[in-house]
DNA sequence: TTGTAAGCGTTATCAA
DNA sequence: TTGATAACGCTTACAA
C-alpha cells in the first residue's frame, strides 16, 4: 500500500496512462479500448482505488446532495415519511443531508446556509418555520410537503378530500352528530385547513348537525392529551344522547380520545364512532385499530422527488432559478375503515 | 450582481486585496487590520458572497460531515436518537448524512461506500446488517449504538441492570410469577441480550418462579402482533391464580400485550404488572402510561458524538485508524414507573 | 500585515 | 483512442 488513498494519478502512474485517461475510464468508458480498460482496473484493485466525490463535486459542480428540513421526528408521519426519501436513494441516487427543526427562524436559516455552502441540489421542506417566500428567494430548487407553499411548488395530501371522505363515512353509518376536533387558529394557507372546510362543507350540504371543538397549540403531549380530555369531557356532557362522529385532525388526538373512552368504559362505546388523519403504520396499533384519513406517503414522496428533479433539471438547462410558476400536486387520500367506525 | 456565485477571487477583486487574504479573513480574522475587515465585510454584502464548503473541504480535507446509518425510522426509538443527532448540530457543528437500512447486506455496503466518497469523518451505526469487523476494516472512525460491537467502540445503555431493576421491581411490587418476553435466538454479542441476562439472574438469585417465552422474528407489525396475542393466551391458561410481573423485551410489545389485555377486560386486570424496554415518549401515550426501563437517548448521543470526536481527532493527529482499542461506554437505564405496575 | 504560488483530486477542452 | 493543460474555489507555506 503506497498511500491512504489512491488518486487517478496513482492509477496513471502505475498503468503508465495520463489522469485523463482514467477519467474517461469512469465517465466514457466506450472511449477506452477494452484492453487498456481492462489494465486499468486491475490497478484500481490492486491500489484500493476509492472515488473521491468531493473532488468530483468542486470540478462537475454536482453534488447529489438533497437537503430535507423536518419540524421533528417524534410524529410518527415525519419519520415515516424521511423514512421514505432515504430510501429513494436507491431509485435516484441522491443523498439526503437531514436537518431537524427547532422552530427557530434563525437557527432554520443557518441549515439553509449550511445546505447552500454544501451546494446540494434542491431541498425538501416539512418544517413550517420560514415563509415560503423566503425559500423561493434561494433561488434553488424546491418542492414544500404538506406546509404553506405559495411561492414554491409542493406536494399535498388532498386533505379537503379527505374531509369529505370522513364526514360521509360517519354519516353513513349512521351518525347524528359530527364532531370535529382541530387546532385553533389553524392558517388557511396550510393544506391541512382542507380538512375541516371538507368536513364542515359536508355537513351543511347534508343538513347533518355538527360542532368543531378547538384546542390551542399545545405545549408539549401532556399539554394536548390535557387539553383532549377536557373537550371529550365537554362532548360527552353536552351530547349524551347522539350517535356521536369524531372526525380529528390527526391521529394522535384521535388515539388520545379512544384510549381516554377506554379507560373510562373498558371499551369504545356503542355511541362513539372515531375517525383520525395520517394514518401512519401506528394508527393501527391503538388499542382498537384505527380508521383515519391516510395520506399516502409512498406517493407524495415519489411526486416530491419527481417536481425537484423536474427542477433540478431545468436549473441546469436554462441557467438558474426553479421554474417560474409554482406546481402543486394533490394526492388523493385512502379512506382506511378499521374498528372504530 | 456580476456573477451568480461570486468566489474569493471576485472579493479579493473587488477589494483590491489578494484570494490569500480574503482567506484569512475568514480563518484568522485578527491578521487582517480592522479596517480592511470592514472592506472585505463591505464587498460580501454588496456581492452578495455565499461560501462554498465543496472547494474548502478540498483544499483542507475536512467535511464536517458524519455518516448515520439507522435501521429503520418506524421504530420511534431511532426516530427519536436521529433526532438528537440532528439536533447536535448546533453543539458540534457536524451535518449527518442519513442512510436508512434495508437489511440488505449489499446495499449497506453501497450506503458506506457513498460515505467514504464524500469523506465523511466518522460513522455512527445503529443498523445491525454489517458485522462490526467490516465496519472497522472501514480504516475510519466509527461509534456503534446497541448492535454488536466487537471490533468498534460504542454506547450503550446497559442492558443488564435494566433486567435486573426489572425483575427487581416486580418482585417487590408482589408478583409472584416473573415471566419475560423476548426473541429467540438473540445474539449474546448483541447489547439487547443483557436484559434477559439481569432479568433471569434476579429471579435465580432470589429463588422466584420465572419463565421464559420467546417469538421468532417477526415478518412484520401484524405478525408480531399476532405472536404476541398467542403467547399473552398461553400465559393466562398456564398461571391463571398468580400475581404475574410481565418484562417485554421492547415496548412495542408491552403495549401489545396492555392492549390485549384492555381489549379482553377492559382494564389492566390485578393480577397483571408490566413492564417495558425502552422508553421512548411514546411509551407514556399507551392505553395506560407505561412502567419501563428507559434508554437515556440523551446521553447515548451525547457519549456517541464525544468518541467519534476524540476518534477523529486522534485520526487527525497520528495520521490514520481509529484508537487501537475499542471503547465501551455503559449508560445506565432508568427505570420509569408509571401505571402498569 | 499582505501577496505569490502551489496544491487538493477531479472534469473538460483541445490537440495530437 | 490518448494526453497536456487548464479549470473548479479554497487553504497554506513561504516570501515580501
Amino acid at each position: 500500500m503506497s498511500r491512504p488513498n489512491p488518486t487517478y494519478q496513482d492509477i496513471a502512474n502505475y498503468t503508465g496512462f495520463s489522469k485523463t485517461t482514467i477519467s474517461r475510464y469512469f465517465n466514457r468508458p466506450d472511449t477506452v479500448t477494452p484492453k487498456n480498460r481492462a489494465k486499468i482496473r486491475h490497478a484500481l484493485e490492486v491500489l484500493d482505488y476509492k472515488s473521491n466525490k468531493v473532488a468530483r463535486i468542486l470540478a462537475k459542480g454536482q453534488t447529489e446532495f438533497i437537503g430535507l428540513v423536518v419540524p421533528n421526528l417524534y410524529l410518527s408521519f415525519y419519520g415515516e415519511i424521511l423514512d421514505q426519501f432515504l430510501k429513494s436513494f436507491e431509485k435516484y441516487g441522491y443523498k439526503f443531508i437531514v436537518f431537524s427543526g427547532t422552530g427557530s427562524e434563525e437557527t432554520e436559516r443557518r441549515y439553509l446556509d449550511e445546505l447552500q455552502a454544501y451546494h446540494v441540489e434542491g431541498l425538501i421542506v416539512l418544517s413550517h418555520t420560514l415563509p415560503s417566500i423566503q425559500l423561493a428567494s434561494l433561488g434553488l430548487p424546491v418542492v414544500a410537503i404538506e406546509r404553506e407553499d405559495l411561492y414554491i411548488s409542493s406536494v399535498n395530501t388532498d386533505n379537503y378530500a379527505g374531509g369529505v371522505a370522513a364526514a360521509r363515512h360517519l354519516l353513513q353509518i349512521g351518525c347524528d352528530m359530527l364532531i370535529h376536533i382541530n387546532k385553533d387558529e389553524i392558517d388557511s394557507r396550510i393544506p391541512a385547513y382542507g380538512r375541516r372546510e371538507g368536513f364542515l362543507d359536508v355537513c351543511r350540504r347534508e343538513n347533518a348537525e355538527h360542532a368543531v371543538f378547538n384546542y390551542v397549540q399545545e405545549a408539549d403531549y401532556a399539554d394536548l392529551a390535557q387539553q383532549t380530555a377536557g373537550i371529550l369531557q365537554e362532548i360527552i356532557d353536552t351530547y349524551p344522547a347522539r350517535r356521536k362522529g369524531l372526525f380529528c385532525s390527526n391521529d394522535t388526538i384521535a388515539e388520545m380520545v379512544l384510549n381516554d373512552l377506554f379507560r373510562r368504559y373498558g371499551k369504545l362505546p356503542e355511541d362513539f364512532s372515531i375517525i383520525g388523519f395520517d394514518g401512519t403504520p401506528s394508527s393501527e396499533h391503538a388499542i382498537l385499530p384505527l380508521s383515519t384519513v391516510q395520506q399516502q406517503i409512498g406517493l407524495l414522496v415519489d411526486h416530491a422527488m419527481e417536481l425537484l428533479i423536474d427542477q433540478i433539471r431545468h436549473k441546469k438547462e436554462t441557467g438558474f432559478a426553479p421554474l417560474s410558476e409554482p406546481v402543486h400536486r394533490m394526492i388523493p387520500p385512502v379512506l382506511k375503515l378499521r374498528s372504530t367506525t
